[in-house]
DNA sequence: ACCCAGGGTCATA
DNA sequence: TATGACCATGGG
């Protein structure tokens, strides 16, 4: 029913508040942040976009003009800069021939939301977690975006076997949700935080938001 | 010293 | 289709 799936969030969003994502200044930071930020600590992506922004590069133009040396020199920070450096440039180029490289936002009115995930995926370096984070918090259209803590914390309450797909986590979600793409960002934003405050460097029960329902010892 | 981040690709079976 | 190796910096 609904309500398991609400419950958490309302716990959630009462302790912790609105969370305010994604943090950028434009579409266009928000879909580079969601590639850097693959498998990296977002402290060390916000230095990555810092040194573009300072170099004047934070933009398709500039990201596919630079030698990958350079580019991967300024990424460097975030980590995998190698592997990152041919992602950028194939998502910069995915936006220049969509014709939206100064707005990537724009891209909402070119397509379903099926269609554009379909398009998105096609680009290299694009999976289904960075898919889902720019049409949520690039393109505001609703998305649930899937994580590793998603799975493991709704393991944990009871409400996924562990084994599931992240194609059924989200249809699962997106049956169990309203589509509001309000309720999906700051769902997701808050997962993150929780895991933030509650996974590291320990998993931990004391404190925990979700204790009361959760049934097993820690999230 | 060790663990892991707001993942994805590619080679292999 | 399903694992496993690989990518790399920086903070706890």
């Amino acid at each position: 029913m609904t309500t398991d799936f609400l419950t958490p969030f309302e716990r959630l969003l009462e302790r912790f508040g609105p969370q305010h994502w994604w943090p950028g200044e434009t579409p266009f930071e928000v879909v580079v942040g969601a590639m850097l930020t693959q498998n990296t600590a977002w402290g060390n992506v916000e230095k990555a976009i810092d040194r573009l922004k300072a170099a004047d590069t934070l933009n398709c133009r500039a990201i596919l003009t630079l030698a990958d040396a350079e580019l991967a020199d300024l990424i460097r920070p975030a980590g995998y800069f190698n592997v990152k450096t041919k992602r950028l440039k194939a998502l910069c180029q995915f936006l220049v021939e969509r014709g939206v490289a100064e707005t990537p936002e724009a891209l909402a009115g070119q397509d379903t939301l099926p269609g554009l995930r379909h398009d998105l995926l096609a680009v290299h370096g694009i999976g289904e977690e960075t898919a889902d984070s720019i049409l949520l918090y690039a393109l505001n259209l609703p998305g649930f975006v899937v994580d590793a803590y998603t799975h493991r914390i709704f393991g944990r309450l009871g409400l996924l076997a562990g084994t599931e797909s992240y194609a059924a986590i989200k249809a699962l979600f997106e049956a169990k949700l309203p589509a509001d793409v309000s309720l999906y960002n700051e769902y997701h934003a808050l997962i993150v935080r929780l895991a933030k405050d509650y996974c590291r460097p320990r998993p931990r029960c004391a404190g925990c938001p979700l204790h009361p329902i959760c049934p097993t010892a820690s999230i």
